[in-house]
RNA sequence: GGGCUCGUGGUGUAGAGGCCUAACAUGCCUCCCUGUCACGGAGGAGAUCGCCGGUUCGAAUCCGGUCGAGCCCGCCA
C-alpha cells in the first residue's frame, strides 16, 4: 500500500512504500540521498546499496518511481523521518533534463515571464509555483465555504452566448453553427435571472475579454467570482457581505498557509473586520492634495490613485482593503441602480481595492422593469435584442431588490501571494499574444 | 492604438567598440566523497550574443530595419 510523504512519521519502524517523482539526487559516495515528490510534499530516501543507486544512473528529475523501505526516525533528516534500506523501482524513466529547475525558485522578473510560461508545464512542478496554486485553491475553498454558509447556491451559466454585450468590454466573436455568437464576458445577466429562482447565487467561472490591454492586471481569460443576492435593504448589505467574505477568506488563508506565504515573500496582512470607505470624489481630492497631480476632473479612478488610496488606507485605517464608493453616473452600467440620494448623480456601485488594484465591483442593481428599459435605451441598448429579451423577462415576472459583485479571483490570488503580475497567479494564462501552453 | 525598455549556452546573469578564441552561477556528463538538505571537490560538454542589413581596419557592444517579449498609458475588470 502506498503511503504519502506526510504520513511517514506515523509508520516509524515499519516497512512502507512511497511513490512519486524523483525531485533531487545528492550522491555522497557511499551514501546517497534522494528526494521523492508526491502530492503531499517531499520524502527523503537514504540509499547505501550501490546497486540501488545505480538504478538512478542517467535518470533525470521527473522520473516516476516507487521506493520500498523502512521508515526511520532521524533528527538529521529534514522532516525528522526518512526512508532507509530502500529498494527502488523505476515506473517511468525520464532521460531528458527538465527545461527549468524545479528545486529552486524560478525567476518571476518581468523580462523572464515569457520563459516562465513557455516552460509552464514543467515549471509548475516547482515547489514554489505549487504554493501559489495551493493558495489559489484555498481561496476558492473558503469562498465556497463562506457563501454556502450564507445560503448561496452555486450555479453554472453558459459561456457561449448570443451576440449582446452586457458591459463595455470587447467580446470574442465566434461562429455558432452559422449564427453569430460570442464568449461570455461576464455571467451578469444570468446571475440576476437566477436571483428570481434562488435569491442568493454565486458562480466561479471563466469570463472572456477581448480588450487589447497589455498590463500586469489584464488577461483575456479571467476567473470571476460572481455573486448576486436578493432581498437586500440597501447597497450597504452588498458591501458588508463582500467585506465579510473577503475578511473570512483572507484570515483563513493566512492561517492555513502562513509558511507558504512567508516563503513566497508575501506581505504581512493588514486588515480589520470593517473596510474603510471613501467616495471617488474624496479619493480624487486626497490624491490631488497629496501628490499635486490634479485628478478632480476624472470620472473614474486612475490606476495610480488605486495604488495610492490603498497605501493611504493601510497607514490611515490599518486596512489593505478599501472601498471606493459613489462612482459618477457617467461610468455606470445600465443594470446598476442610480443613487436616489443625489438624484442619480452617482451610482450605487463600489469598487473593492486591495493592495493597489481593483479586485471587485459591488453594485446594487436596478430591479424595476420600466426603469431598466429606460436605462437601457438611454445607453443606446436595444431591449429587444435576443441577448436581452430573456433577461428582461425575469424582471417582468418579478425580481426583488438585489445586488452583488464581480470579483477577480486571479487578481486577488496575485495580491494575496504578493505577486506583481496577474499572469503569475494563473496556471496557463491567456493574453493578447499567448494562447499556449 | 500611443510611449518607453529588453532579447548573450537549457535556466538566471556579466560583458557596453579591440582585453571575447564570449565570462560567472546553476543545470547536464565523468570521476572522488557515509548525513546531505542551494552538499563539497576535480575534470568535461554546451552560445556563430533573436534575425537581416549598415557604419568601422575591427561589432555581443554603435546605427537602421525586422521579429519576439516586457512595462506604463488608453480601453477594460
Amino acid at each position: 500500500m502506498r503511503i504519502l510523504s506526510k504520513e511517514l512519521k506515523g509508520h516509524v519502524g515499519k516497512k512502507v512504500m512511497v511513490q512519486g517523482w524523483l525531485h533531487k539526487k545528492r550522491l555522497l559516495g557511499g551514501l546517497t540521498f534522494i528526494n521523492v515528490r508526491d502530492r503531499a510534499g517531499l520524502v527523503q530516501i537514504v540509499i547505501k546499496d550501490k546497486d540501488e543507486v545505480e538504478k538512478l544512473r542517467g535518470l533525470q528529475v521527473g522520473t516516476v518511481m516507487k521506493a520500498e523501505g523502512t521508515a526511520a526516525l532521524e533528527p538529521r533528516s529534514p522532516g525528522g523521518v526518512e526512508l532507509h534500506d530502500a529498494v527502488l523501482e523505476i515506473m517511468v524513466p525520464v532521460n531528458e533534463e527538465p527545461p527549468v529547475e524545479i528545486d529552486k525558485p524560478l525567476s518571476h522578473k518581468p523580462d523572464n515571464l515569457d520563459t516562465l510560461f513557455d516552460n509552464r508545464v514543467i515549471g509548475l512542478r516547482n515547489l514554489q509555483e505549487q504554493k501559489i496554486f495551493k493558495i489559489r485553491a484555498a481561496i476558492l475553498r473558503y469562498v465556497r465555504e463562506f457563501l454556502s454558509g450564507q445560503d448561496f447556491t452555486e450555479i453554472n451559466s453558459p459561456k457561449l452566448v448570443a451576440g449582446a454585450a452586457e458591459s463595455g468590454a470587447e467580446v470574442f466573436k465566434l461562429d455558432y453553427f452559422g449564427q453569430e455568437a460570442s464568449l461570455a464576458q461576464s455571467p451578469q445577466l444570468y446571475k440576476q435571472i437566477m436571483v428570481g429562482v434562488f435569491e442568493r447565487v454565486f458562480e466561479i467561472a471563466p469570463a472572456f475579454r477581448a480588450e487589447l490591454s497589455a498590463t500586469t492586471r489584464h488577461v483575456s481569460e479571467v476567473t470571476m467570482l460572481d455573486i448576486e443576492m436578493g432581498f437586500i435593504e440597501s447597497h450597504e448589505d452588498v458591501l458588508n457581505m463582500v467585506q465579510d467574505m473577503v475578511y473570512y477568506v483572507l484570515t483563513n488563508v493566512h492561517k492555513e498557509y502562513a509558511d507558504e506565504l512567508k516563503s513566497l515573500n508575501a506581505p504581512e496582512l493588514v486588515i480589520g473586520k470593517k473596510f474603510p470607505r471613501y467616495t471617488v470624489a474624496q479619493i480624487h481630492e486626497l490624491y490631488t492634495k497629496a501628490t499635486g497631480k490634479d485628478t478632480t476632473a476624472e470620472k473614474d479612478l486612475i490606476p495610480d490613485e488605486e495604488k495610492w488610496i490603498c497605501e493611504y488606507a493601510k497607514k490611515h485605517d490599518g486596512s489593505e482593503a478599501v472601498y471606493a464608493t459613489h462612482f459618477p453616473k457617467e461610468v455606470h452600467k445600465f443594470y446598476q441602480m442610480l443613487n436616489p440620494e443625489d438624484d442619480g448623480e452617482t451610482v450605487l456601485a463600489a469598487d473593492l481595492l486591495f493592495r493597489g488594484v481593483e479586485i471587485a465591483t459591488c453594485p446594487m442593481r436596478e430591479h424595476n422593469y420600466d426603469k431598466m428599459i429606460e436605462q437601457m435605451k438611454s445607453k443606446g441598448i436595444d431591449p429587444t435584442h435576443p441577448g436581452f429579451s430573456h433577461y428582461l423577462l425575469a424582471f417582468k415576472h418579478g425580481l426583488p431588490p438585489h445586488g452583488g459583485c464581480g470579483f477577480g479571483i486571479d487578481r486577488f490570488t496575485e495580491k494575496v501571494a504578493g505577486l506583481n503580475n496577474i499572469k503569475e497567479a494563473i496556471l496557463f494564462p491567456r493574453d493578447i499574444n499567448r494562447l499556449t501552453p
